[in-house]
DNA sequence: ATGTCTTTGTGAACGCGTGCACAAAGATAG
DNA sequence: CTATCTTTGTGCACGCGTTCACAAAGACAT
């Protein structure tokens, strides 16, 4: 309901930090690439360095999910691989839908690291009546009248939104009433949702304005003294009564 | 001031957390939505709601900023957008790079957050010759023998990369080399940057396999007994001697 | 001017995440 | 079997971020 109510205990969600669960896939990637280079062990200090994280951080990662290591030795790639990939839930296949099929729902559907790890794209779903049938990605992307039915034939529980922003919450609420419990949202929007929903938001132009500012700072830095007097021009026009 | 001598912590940007800093986007869209609407003033509580946070969060972040609320009635719209955007460093225009122009860098240079808010696309830049000349969202698209002259030309210090994994690492070096000192990085791969270069990174199936794990743990709640028997199959395959 | 009412700004407590540093565990050699 | 060496797993301390709760500040009415 309210919301930003995302006051959820999630921080801790099987024993397991949230922060922990936010690295697994980046030790998974760094050990598949492992895996596909059939190396069959791999200490703490190597994997660390290869997903750039601390070792100390890495092996308490893995404290959580086990005592997967041998001392002396190290980790068993295709072990952990197994294991990570199953506590992540990517043993099974997960059912997702990419609502919103513009520019960017188009390179979402065709992006390779979807499918290649337990998700499938199981529909493109956009409002436009002229896209619907249309293949992007060899799918045909389909009207948004049938948003419902597609969730529902299909199982879907995790649902991609790249609409624009004044159609994502709309969208949302549509995909959570047939049934989805956890939304990627690419629009620039707030999401409210309801308990039991989870959402992760990806947001393209924040990303480029926190870079922005420490850029900013970075080259203010080298200034310091040059801008000593007008970092805040003329204030007359804003300054509030 | 704030010459002090404990500028050592490299974490703490101006005396701003970093936590801060990325809520400030965050603050500045929901001001610019009141703005557009011509409303006056908002209080914490208002505008927490509109981000989707806890007021008094909101508050101490904006704390950080300085005292530019107003007891008892709260904070002047259009004075806290020209505040934050200066600190942001969003009142200069960022002159932007983006390496790779396969379907996403495609949906990038034509995604309008970017231009909308102090970020212009310099420039679109391909490895492939095919590609050169070819225009994308209305700018033509430049071989990557020219990336140097551009970074130099146009004196941009921000690159996107939205390369094959493969190519990411070389591209990077190649953009610090030519100037470039922060990344934004959709590339499925750790970036190795030398100290002074900031890097994020945008990684959408890593997004989707957190929530993937979320997934499981609320299907895995909600059998609980039923699945007591076999959430490891057969594990004598691929167990370690 | 005085009192009331609203909302900010912040001191303080708490909890999470991180990193250090080391003891325990096991491999390996003699 | 004993000694040595490597690497894990973790207890502990510290710092950052979040939240509560309230005093201070100002608007507004009388």
């Amino acid at each position: 309901m309210a919301t930003g109510r995302n006051h959820r205990p999630a921080t801790r969600s099987r024993g397991i930090p949230e922060a922990t669960v936010a690295r697994l896939p980046l030790y998974l990637r760094a050990l598949t690439a492992l895996s596909e280079r059939s190396v069959p062990t791999v200490s703490s200090e190597e994997l660390a360095a290869a997903a750039g994280v601390n070792s100390a951080k890495l092996r308490k990662d893995f404290s959580y999910l086990g005592s997967y290591g041998t001392r002396g030795v190290g980790y068993d790639v295709e072990y952990l691989v197994y294991q990570i990939s199953r506590e992540l839930g990517l043993t099974q296949d997960w059912p997702v839908v990419i609502v919103g099929i513009g520019n960017l729902g188009a390179a979402l559907a065709n992006y390779g690291g979807f499918a290649s790890r337990g998700f499938r794209v199981a529909a493109l779903i956009d409002a436009d009546p002229a896209m619907a049938g249309k293949p992007v990605a060899g799918i045909p992307v389909q009207h948004s009248d049938e948003l419902e039915k597609i969730i529902s034939d299909n199982g879907v529980s995790i649902g991609v939104i790249s609409t624009p922003a004044g159609a994502a919450q709309q969208v949302c609420e549509r995909l959570i009433a047939a049934g989805v419990t956890s939304i990627l949202n690419f629009a620039p929007t707030v999401l409210s949702v309801p308990d039991g929903v989870d959402v992760r938001k990806v947001d393209l132009s924040i990303e480029l304005q926190i870079l922005a500012f420490h850029e900013q700072r970075k080259a203010g830095e080298e200034a310091e003294a040059a801008n000593r007097k007008g970092p805040d021009g003329d204030m007359s026009a804003v300054m509030p009564a």
